[in-house]
DNA sequence: CGAACCGTTTGATTCAGATCAAAAGTCCGC
DNA sequence: GCGGACTTTTGATCTGAATCAAACGGTTCG
């Protein structure tokens, strides 16, 4: 891989703090691939082989059953997906595909459970990455479960506006179809939703969203740092 | 705690291949305490002290948001709960409450997180114990937002009745009402989902449930192990 | 026994969100 | 600039599920 990457992928918490020979170890192994958008990466199902890191890019993990299908999650770089399948040596709950051109690090999962085995940094590193994961996937069931979509929407547009800046303002990091049904909805009903939003100070111009009211939108939405902070 | 319960709680498979020594470690600072049914045992937003151990009873976990209160999980013995919290030194994200008079086992979470850094063969158990656990609400999450409310029902008819034998018959293990709101529906929407299965062979005697058309009921309910099979 | 209470069921109605259909933008290559 | 494909929006309608309301069993207890 590329040398001016690997310090991006060092610096995730997942390896920050595993021992350097280790390091290099799994990077010896590990290759880069770079991947149009719109590939298929993972399929649910299928064994997993790699431990795939995100280094630019973007994917999105989504979910299948019936005839339908949703997204679960959008991954921004730099960050890994499905550990928690490698560690377990199972197979993928989810499939993945790329959103935009990206470059993905794939490390195989028998090295990645090997050095678990022998690091006891990396297994720390490892206990605190799931439990984030879980936590995370916890949020979401409340926010599936607990909201009606116009909320999970005002909260996602005060998480995304916070996490930018804060000014104001914000833009959309995908497509609204894809939007739609992160947030466990049709792209039609997100068109309606922003619509009901208007009042609250919302107003939408492509990819570009302002926010005029963020009172009245707070009031809406109720944020709760128990669904909503990813660092609680 | 009484000698009797210490080999159901050892055979956990999140203990079961620790050192003896720090078994009874934990063992020593923990402490076993009984509980009548409907007692509030943890609230979301707290601190996680202790890690719950599940050794007689059963366990409600919820989450509360505006004024709306969602079942989250039933848990029943020998098993843990919050796990997560604990490790992270965070707070709950949700609440727990007894259903049942419960026994329930409290290991302080900072001698958890000590003998997690000690105990190499406890911190793979954790692993795997954390994988499970995030596989588990990613399928909840799959559940509920790839399926309607009658899809659940019945596939949830299906997971207990092979759980309890596969001889045409289930009783359920709690009552309708949260029954209903693990599913995410009212309890209305519950009774309603039984008649609509009425046609498949279900039919309802108080908490006694008989199928009578397995395949039909399995045509409608579309079962699959990516989502509601505990091994994958 | 009968009153009060709780969980469940049934019925009528409302509402959120999905679906179906079509118009309006938007992007892109020729 | 124009045609075509795709995304988004708008409109009309339908459906699944929630809500509101009341009836129906059980159970407990005075």
């Amino acid at each position: 891989m590329r040398s001016e990457d690997l310090p991006a992928v060092r610096d995730l918490d997942l390896f920050a703090d595993m021992e350097p020979g280790h390091f290099e170890e799994l990077m010896q192994v590990a290759y880069l691939q770079r991947f149009p958008p719109q590939v298929h990466l993972i399929t649910e199902g299928d064994p997993a082989d790699f431990l795939h890191v995100v280094v630019d890019g973007t994917v999105e993990l989504f979910a299948t059953a019936n005839n339908r299908e949703t997204t679960m999650a959008v991954i921004n770089p730099v960050a890994t997906f499905i550990l928690a399948a490698v560690l377990k040596d199972a197979v993928y709950l989810m499939s993945a595909r790329t959103m935009t051109a990206s470059r993905i690090l794939l490390i195989p999962a028998e090295n990645i459970r090997d050095i678990f085995e022998r690091d006891a940094a990396f297994a720390r590193s490892i206990v605190q990455e799931l439990s984030v994961r879980y936590r995370d996937m916890v949020k979401l069931l409340k926010n599936q479960k607990l909201r009606t979509s116009v909320e999970r929407l005002a909260n996602y547009l005060l998480h995304e506006h916070t996490c930018q800046g804060a000014n104001g303002a914000l833009t959309l990091p995908t497509d609204k179809r894809t939007l739609a049904t992160l947030l466990g909805m049709t792209p039609e009903n997100l068109s309606r939703a922003f619509g009901t939003l208007g009042p609250y100070g919302v107003s939408v111009d492509g990819a570009r969203i302002a926010l005029s009211k963020l009172n009245d939108l707070e009031t809406l939405a109720k944020p709760n740092p128990l669904t909503d902070d990813p660092a609680t």
